[in-house]
DNA sequence: TTGATAGGTAAGTCGCGACTTGCCTATGGT
DNA sequence: ACCATAGGCAAGTCGCGACTTACCTATCAA
């Protein structure tokens, strides 16, 4: 639902997430951890994180497959456009004017 | 800011103050209360609604004007351009596949 | 000037979301 | 079998944001 997308990007750790699986798709949790911790300076807990996840993947902005005892997380940025194109108007001439 | 802008799209009740925006620019405070009301069903006071635009406003997306005793607000969607494209992936292809 | 309309300011309540702590499960290596 | 790794589950704390109540300011009409 588009309440969950809006939510979930309400966040800031949620989108420096975002921004770290735009970069490399298929990271587990504790790499983003990690990533989280050395790039943006963000000193949390990993459930903190894989509660963040969780959010994420409800929104449908995150996808996760499973691979023995890793768990991999993918990027889904298609939820985006919905919340992109709500408020365009049909008059709206491009966005370079 | 950016960080403004996702925690101003993060309320519903924005949200619909938005989708009644976008329908009529230059709506009064009241204008938009009566209208999220009748519309959507939202009994809030008149305050809550003022404090969701200031929010708005704030955030950029919304630009108010003052005649007499009257304030009239009007929809500025430019910060919503930047957040559909923080996460676009430079081998994204067209979005209708 | 009085009253009604349109809006602003400020303090206070309250619930939800972010984060933590502690413990449990499962897979892989040796 | 054992231990380390990768992650899940559950309860609890705590601060922030949404909303209300109450009062104040400003503009227009009679």
């Amino acid at each position: 639902m588009a309440e969950d997308v809006f939510k979930a990007l309400a966040d800031p750790t949620r989108r420096h997430i975002l921004d770290e699986l735009v970069e490399r798709d298929g990271q587990t949790l504790f790499e983003i951890c990690a990533r989280l911790m050395n790039k943006h300076g963000l000193g949390l807990s990993r459930q903190a994180i894989s509660q963040h996840l969780a959010v994420l993947e409800s929104a449908g902005l995150v996808h996760s497959r499973r691979e023995g005892r890793c768990k991999f997380h993918d990027l889904d940025t298609e939820p985006l456009e919905l919340i992109a194109t709500r408020w365009l108007r049909p008059d709206a001439p491009e966005s370079t004017p």
